[in-house]
DNA sequence: AAAATTTGTTAGATTAATCTAACTTTATTA
DNA sequence: TAATAAAGTTAGATTAATCTAACAAATTTT
């Protein structure tokens, strides 16, 4: 058994090595950063969790989970995902609502209740943001996406996800009148701050990189 | 904003405040028997709690909940009962097997979730274990109730709720077929050990004193 | 009222998780 | 390759929550 500290630090390496599509490993300051607390403090408890078998290590080295590690890693993005679902389908949350309530709901202890949660909403396959849910293996599908930043100037795609989850990013997504599944067109790129013009339900836009680096895309049939 | 533990401090100071119908508050070792600490642990975590206006108390006294304390205290315990009725309702779980899982959902932060959550189960009145829900004021009915072992022999009565909210027992009530709102008739008293032979459903049953004494009961009309 | 029992308090130690400040190793740049 | 910068580690302090063991106050019994 994990305490909540212990499950956030195994969730974090998970999280960033999902990201990284590399295999080298997470880094001390990397996880210090993305867990808010000093490197110091992450020092003290990598040598707990390889303690525990959740994770290798050495001294200067990379953090890898273990097959032990990555697997209670899934669960709780498992457990994170299907309790957004639950308060977005059923509760009526909005998505930017969702986030915060979830990383609480998503260190409740229970097998029964995952199990009974996934059943009530049928099961669904992605979250409100667009990504995948976990099975109960920790198996997960890892659409082969693009960000919306690499479409060529000209070509459509459709969003299938938010890399992002804050709420200030998600608000201001929805006011775009964007959502998972719209099909967004590409119309031109600006060289001088490398902002993006796009066409959403007929009607045009213009989004900055930094937007458009956060939302993920697949490239249209009708290219 | 309280820790999980300050929140189990209160809740069980407000839990044993219900319980026993005087108002002259709790003791230190009966608290730490409540909580499964050592007397040291509550009458340090005491002072913190005075500290922050949430019980009044002194040396060597009783412990009162502030009204800020006693209106904390029953959120917790709308929550408690509120996330019972949805796992008992919406997700099946049966009656036995919410109290823990609720122990853990109670602490979840976000007065939305609560007010979403009533409005998704209908606004409850009560829980699945007969026990009021306490509005969002910290309003709560205490309906007047006995116990089955106070009942008269000869005398029919109705089940409202159960005091003990353990697995084994609740298992063991559904076993002898009663369940909230079923009739009861105490059919005689055995002197020897105090158990009481019950009818419910044109059953028979004999049950023990200590039973009988976590059975909620008001007498019926039929009497 | 004295003795015994129950109830409650204090001091000092322990564990988990964090921090700051100083230090060391590794990587990058000149 | 030597200097500089970045990344990572260690030691020692802090805070919350707990414990044990010794003590003190209040209550009950004799
Ligand atoms: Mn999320
Ligand atoms: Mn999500
Ligand atoms: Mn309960
Ligand atoms: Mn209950």
């Amino acid at each position: 058994m994990l305490s909540i500290t212990e499950e956030n630090y195994i969730k974090h390496i998970l999280s960033l090595d999902l990201e990284s599509s590399s295999n080298l490993g997470v880094g001390t300051n990397e996880l210090a950063l993305s867990l808010s607390v000093k490197p110091s403090s992450v020092n003290v408890m990598l040598k707990k969790l390889r303690e525990k078998a959740l994770i290798e290590y050495e001294k200067y080295g990379k953090i890898q989970l273990t097959e032990k590690g990555r697997l209670f890693g899934m669960t709780i993005i498992r457990k994170h995902r299907l309790w957004e679902t639950f308060l977005y389908q059923k509760l009526d949350f909005t998505w930017d609502e969702v986030h915060e309530v979830a990383e609480q709901l998503e260190h409740i202890q229970s097998v029964k209740l995952v199990e009974k949660l996934d059943k009530f909403l049928g099961f669904p396959k992605i979250d409100p943001h667009g990504d995948p849910i976990p099975t109960e293996k920790g198996e997960i599908k890892i659409a082969s996406k693009l960000f919306l930043s690499e479409i060529q100037t000209g070509k459509k795609c459709k969003m299938v996800s938010v890399k992002d989850n804050s709420a200030v990013f998600l608000k201001f997504v929805q006011e775009l009148g964007l959502s998972i599944n719209n099909e967004i067109e590409v119309l031109s790129k600006l060289d001088f701050d490398e902002s993006i013009e796009i066409s959403v339900n007929n009607q045009k836009s213009r989004v900055s990189k930094k937007f458009a680096q956060n939302i993920c895309v697949i490239l249209s049939d009708k290219n």
